[in-house]
DNA sequence: CTGGATCCTCAACGATACTG
DNA sequence: CAGTATCGTTGAGGATCCAG
């Protein structure tokens, strides 16, 4: 209807009719995290028209992809989620996220982070997700004001948005925790350096270190 | 600088800066199964207009994605090929692929099936690429007047576009081939039916609709 | 003939204001 | 809070034209 269409009968063509339209990429990652209110996902997504998100969440419902849930009784805000379909979209999110941070070297001017974007970036660090058995750690992490974190145990790793109950280990930092994950900055220079700050065994950030990895690609132009 | 930034320090935010341009996926698609000048690219993406061709090929280049080599001598003509950096999305493309395929059922109105595409949909119908290593198979598979080939060989699938030499079978077909792929349509029933045309062993066909698989989901709306 | 550049029109996006 | 309305600006669509 109001979707542009390529002619092609082809998965991508048919992918790229839905995720290759501005803003939709980033309130699918948004979503993915969890269900979000409409003022949530405003605030997640600065700069974004309120008209266009209006949009694509209307899109996106019309494709199966996202279901609003209406206020009922005790719930006094519509409340989007993604549908079964829309958690399917999950492994191309992380394989474009992989790839896009594989670019990334400093942030640029005025670029923030966001808990979605934290927690997205964890979910692809933490790759198929498998730990040793015998880890049991808790891990909260702070990048400015928004907050994510890691849970090691039974042999898997979670990642959330939002703080946890008693961490074993939070960890705050900018957004040079990306060089960390990409194995730029080793652990325990990241600690000298101040470059993160701990409240835990700090002993455990090196297994933070170490676990979650998302390489940068040695491919990048100097200038990009 | 022309490109919109979405102001987020995050690999998704990153790319979807790039691929989230009308037209830049199909375009990185095409490339994906090989180098090509611009008038075959304009061909494979039907209905694109060539200043968008043009502009999307300049800002892939200035990031390092797509190169072009300028005629030299022997070649007359300008051509266009991805960088390593621009192989890296592949599997990135493959899942968006594999998603948008999920999703398909019939053709749309109008909807064709171009070189690229059906490569690119064999390629991901291959996955990891691994048969046993005892097959020695090529085959030639038409859709309409595109052609692409399959070469099972040494333990593992190759997938690539035009024509081959000597295929031990040849599979003509239209869109339909897309059941075969999905396992929908089984591959007595594609022979019986006449939804596939073959010329060579027709044993070799049970081997292709058993090894190359896009499942489509089960959670798609059933309008759509 | 290939590889674009140019021009115009119109739909989509961006910013802001406003309403149920 | 959850959008809709309005309006200026940008970029895509489509045809044509130009240079090597």
């Amino acid at each position: 209807m109001t979707n542009q269409h390529y002619g092609q009968f082809c998965g991508l063509a048919r992918a790229a009719e839905i995720v290759g339209q501005r803003w939709t990429l980033l309130i699918l990652r948004d979503l993915s995290v969890g269900p979000r209110r409409y003022s949530e996902l405003v605030a997640g997504l600065p700069g974004i028209p309120t008209g266009t998100l209006a949009s694509r969440l209307k899109e996106l419902e019309d494709q199966g992809i996202v279901e609003r849930t209406l206020p009922s009784g005790a719930e006094r805000s519509t409340v989007y989620a993604l549908t079964p379909r829309g958690e399917e979209l999950g492994p191309a999110l992380d394989a474009l996220s992989r790839w896009g941070a594989g670019g990334m070297r400093t942030p640029r001017a005025g670029e923030i982070v966001t808990t979605a974007s934290i927690t997205a970036a964890l979910r692809v660090a933490a790759g198929d997700g498998v730990v040793p058995d015998d880890w049991d750690t808790t891990y909260e992490v702070r990048v400015g004001d928004v907050t994510a974190h890691v849970i090691m145990s039974d042999g898997v790793i979670v990642v959330g948005a939002g703080p946890v109950e008693k961490p074993d280990l939070v960890i705050a930092a900018g957004p040079h925790i990306r060089d960390v994950l990409a194995g730029e900055l080793d652990a325990p220079t990241a600690i000298a350096t101040g470059a993160v700050q701990l409240e835990g065994d700090p002993a455990l950030f090196q297994r933070f270190a170490d676990t979650l990895r998302v390489p940068f690609s040695v491919n990048v132009p100097a200038v990009g």
